[in-house]
RNA sequence: GGUCCCAUCGUCUAGCGGUCAGGACGCUGGCCUCUCACGCCGGAAACCGGGGUUCGAUUCCCCGUGGGACUACCA
């Protein structure tokens, strides 16, 4: 390791590639990140797929974009290089090859010979016998010339770790202060599996020392794994970082955050149109508060506030309702140039022709209102792109006396003048309320219905100003009855 | 089963011995308004239970209870 790393706060995001970025993942970088920025310290993405079964391809290109998407910023990874590299774990294999020869040299690992089978059967009876299911130890101490044979003979074997029975293991951890577990409650984890990998706490403590990691922020699911790894580093000779486990996201039912209870792939959220800067600002808020009843904040923002000491102890449940209130005040409140931008793919999606773009850009400016995330702006902008629909009863109060005079006055009005200011639109639909004797929704229903397609919907000027005469004088001539 | 962790409105949370237990989402009443939406104002809604410690516990300690994680040659 390099002695300049030692003094600065580092930290890394070390996701096993599984095909897309998980919220909860997501919520780990974020964390990672916020710290290093706040601490002027590094953030590292780092690999972790020692796993061969769990290959997938492309999961790492897809991981990658999707912390780009959400602005977290790396100064070391796979794709950005760094000091400490590769930072792709099945490149590393030779490294952890060399360090295992330290441990089975020091008696700290030792080879394992028994069969998956064996082992299956053995965690079975000890289930049966309400006992912890553990490693019994049978190849723990096998004399050098066991060893040498069945090595020599070619036999498959892992490399566990040789966990001390006795005594108990104390250790602090950020946010649960102190933590304790009684040695023999933990098993002699295997470190090598039989395709020679490592697994993930053999690759993990070794890397984090390499990589010089001051700061271990990472999911509660693995408190309870920590004795192993400081027996690692103790054994290595190293210093034990800082600790910090995060509280768990979780489903609503209060099970760890997964897949079948709805989406968990950050990616899906980007496709329904949830703004990266809301989706980050409301993982944020996940297990951490600011000082004061503040809730949105800017990536940014967050860099400058965000500390380990408020993080909070209990799980998280993903709360769908207030993201897509957060999304929805993003949307309301972004500058309404940006949100157009990032809701065209929806649009050209839907064919909408919006090469008029000050059109376009009323449209988003009256669609945003409604919505809680950029994928129900389409529905929200249709009528302005597309012949309406009606149903009988529509047709029905649309042929209606009143109505077919509405139609009229307005069609005459409208061609009358080629511009119209908002005011001037509103003083005329006074002054027809006024000669037509009509007023409230007898005059304002029939007439948005005609325009709009709905009843319901924005004012009048809005409408028209969005049409624009043309359009307006021709959806109104459409069911004028005789002409 | 064992070990570890956790526990304030339905949800996210503030609180770090004395508060009318605060905010946000959601729900709800009203205002704005032709309507819808937005926005604004208000309301209902919580300290898991039992013991201690203390003049006084949501807050500190213990025990229950409940929930979760881990318990793989997955991470």
């Amino acid at each position: 390791m390099v002695d300049a790393l030692q003094e600065e706060v580092r930290v890394r995001f070390a996701p096993s590639p599984t095909g897309y970025l998980h919220v909860g993942g997501l919520r780990t970088a974020l964390f990672n990140y916020l710290f290093a920025r706040r601490e002027g310290g590094k953030f590292i993405l780092r690999i972790e797929d020692t796993d061969q079964k769990r290959f997938i391809p492309g999961a790492l290109e897809n991981l990658i974009s999707s912390l780009k998407n959400m602005g977290l910023h790396y100064d070391e990874g796979p794709d950005v290089g760094g000091p400490c590299g590769p930072y792709i774990q099945s490149e590393r294999v030779d490294i952890y090859q060399r360090h295992i020869q330290e441990l089975l040299a020091s008696k700290t690992a030792y080879y394992c010979f028994c069969s998956e089978e064996r082992l299956e059967d053995l965690r079975e009876t000890q289930r049966k016998m309400k006992r912890p299911p553990m490693y019994d130890g049978k190849c723990r101490d096998l004399t050098e010339a066991e060893v040498r044979e069945k090595l020599d003979a070619g036999a498959p074997c892992v490399i566990r770790l040789r966990f001390p029975k006795e005594g108990r293991t104390v250790f602090d951890d950020v946010i649960r202060r102190k933590v304790a577990v009684d040695n023999s409650v933990v098993d002699d984890q295997v470190l090598i599996k039989s395709d020679g990998f490592p697994t993930y706490h053999l690759a993990n403590v070794i890397d984090d020392h390499l990589m010089g990691i001051s700061h271990v922020i990472r999911g509660e699911e693995w408190l309870s794994s920590v004795p192993k790894h400081i027996y690692l580093y103790k054994a290595f000779g190293w210093d034990v970082p800082t600790f910090v486990h995060l509280p768990l996201l979780l489903n609503s039912d209060r099970s760890k955050l997964s897949k079948r209870q709805g989406d968990v792939a950050v990616e899906s959220y980007m496709e329904k149109g949830y703004l990266p800067e809301a989706m980050i600002n409301f993982i944020a808020l996940l297990g951490w508060h600011s000082a004061d009843d503040r809730e949105l904040y800017t990536l940014q923002e967050l860099e400058q506030v965000f500390s380990l000491d408020r993080i909070n102890k209990a799980g998280a449940i993903f709360d769908l309702d207030k993201l897509n209130w957060m999304n929805g005040w993003y949307i309301r409140n972004f500058d309404v140039e940006v949100i157009a931008e990032r809701t065209r793919p929806f649009f050209e999606q839907e064919g909408f022709d919006i090469s008029d773009w000050q059109k376009y850009i009323k449209v988003i400016g009256v669609a945003r209102d409604y919505v809680s995330s950029l994928e129900e702006m389409a529905p929200r902008g249709r009528m302005f792109y597309e012949e309406l629909q009606f149903s009988e009863d529509d047709r029905t109060l649309m042929a209606e006396e009143n109505s077919q005079k509405i139609y009229a006055y307005w069609i005459d009005a409208l061609k009358g003048r080629s511009a119209w200011t908002r005011e001037a639109l509103q003083a005329r639909i006074e002054e027809a309320m006024k000669t037509m004797g009509l007023k409230g929704k007898k005059f304002y229903f029939p007439l948005r219905l005609a325009l709009f397609g709905n009843t319901h919907g924005p004012d009048i000027p809005t409408i028209i100003d969005i049409l624009g005469r043309d359009e307006s004088v021709e959806r109104l001539q459409r069911f004028l009855i005789d002409g």
